[in-house]
DNA sequence: TATAATATACCAACCAGTTGGTATGTCGAT
DNA sequence: ATCGACATACCAACTGGTTGGTATATTATA
């Protein structure tokens, strides 16, 4: 329904810029320079900046989404092997820029959250709608490998997102990945530690 | 020397100012508002925005440098009890406002590493600098409790801070510190299984 | 021919930074 | 002590440029 040709430039332009140089920084004619579009067109398909980020979310949520679905370690059988696998893919990832393998919603999160409700509310959905996904496996690994844990699988689903989110953080302040992948390999030591395989329940 | 009252203000301004609304969000004249002070008065003592946040992020270190120092958990002998410590000292801060226990330099670090490489730096070695301290802890609790560890004390370093940055989004797009305090919990979990205390070695 | 899509030109508000000037010292010479 | 020269601290008003958003006209499409 939404699916006009420059409506979509407009809203990929926004994310490649917002990633770039964050929401506020980011001007209206950046991104319909960026989207080879004119200004008029962009008032026409989005009532304001803020609606067009709205989109843009929306957009984030859905591919990113079908990126996580499709990648193979989402065909593993076992919930604590699709929890390291997601680990690792994601260190595989790192091998990209920056700007390309950062976070748009925990880029936004910073800077609009005492001043763009809606758009904190997006964020805020996209997250933890990822994160659901993150939590149905490590509910499933909790009940073969760890059920009487005092931990919650949500608990996990967070940390596991924190630790991303702030290893975005010092890879942008050191304007390389490693940083970032040293941390994902404490992360997978520590769900290893949570789901121990020698305790596993059949 | 950079003692004047007039010029604290601002930094201070700017300090509380960029942690609600951004680096980006933050006008000039927001900061002089909030500082109580003319724009005459701004521009005399810092040459442009950029130079007022590279004071504001030396203040910073200096100030949250200090409050780590004497925090009480430091006089603690044990490395290892150190680093717990830490963790429990950061946990007990998320009882105040977002606002306030978020960290200026994460928040800026996302906004700017694209576009103002002196801040970029700045806030690099001002997250470093800290680092360094925990960096020393582990490396003291390591050679105790794990040496033959195939971790670095550095990276547990890093690890530490980036679950702290995570978590301070997930504050703010919650707004609320609980999620934090749940990752927090994890990170302390996770610490006490490197550095195991049966092991120690005296 | 009607409607959706786009471009161009534009506006009022806002921005970082400047200007010209005043108030308040301070310090050496008288 | 006091006067003049100078520096620091500050302010209100202004400047040139940018911003989000609008108005209007033109072009493609159905």
């Amino acid at each position: 329904m939404h699916a006009h040709p420059s409506r979509q430039k407009f809203i990929d332009a926004a994310i490649a810029v917002v990633r770039e140089q964050g929401y506020a920084a980011t001007s209206v004619d950046d991104i319909c320079a960026r989207a080879g579009v004119g200004k008029g067109s962009f008032f026409h398909h989005f009532k304001s900046k803020e609606e067009l980020l709205l989109a843009a979310i929306e957009h984030w949520n859905a591919f990113t989404g079908a990126v996580f679905a499709d990648a193979p370690f989402r065909r593993l059988a076992d919930p604590r092997a699709r929890l390291l696998g997601y680990v690792d893919f994601r260190i595989a990832i790192l091998d990209r820029p920056i700007p390309e393998f950062a976070c748009l919603l925990g880029t936004l999160v910073q800077e609009v959250y005492q001043s763009h409700p809606a758009l904190l509310a997006a964020c805020d959905a996209g997250m933890s709608g990822h994160i659901d996904d993150l939590v149905a496996d490590a509910a499933a690994a909790k009940a073969l490998y760890a059920p009487d844990a005092d931990w919650t699988p949500e608990s996990v689903g967070f940390f596991m997102q924190a630790v991303l989110q702030g290893s975005f953080i010092f890879a942008k302040a050191k304007n390389e990945a490693e940083v970032a992948r040293d941390n994902l390999a404490h992360l997978r030591r520590y769900l290893e530690s949570l789901f121990p395989p020698a305790a596993k329940k059949e």
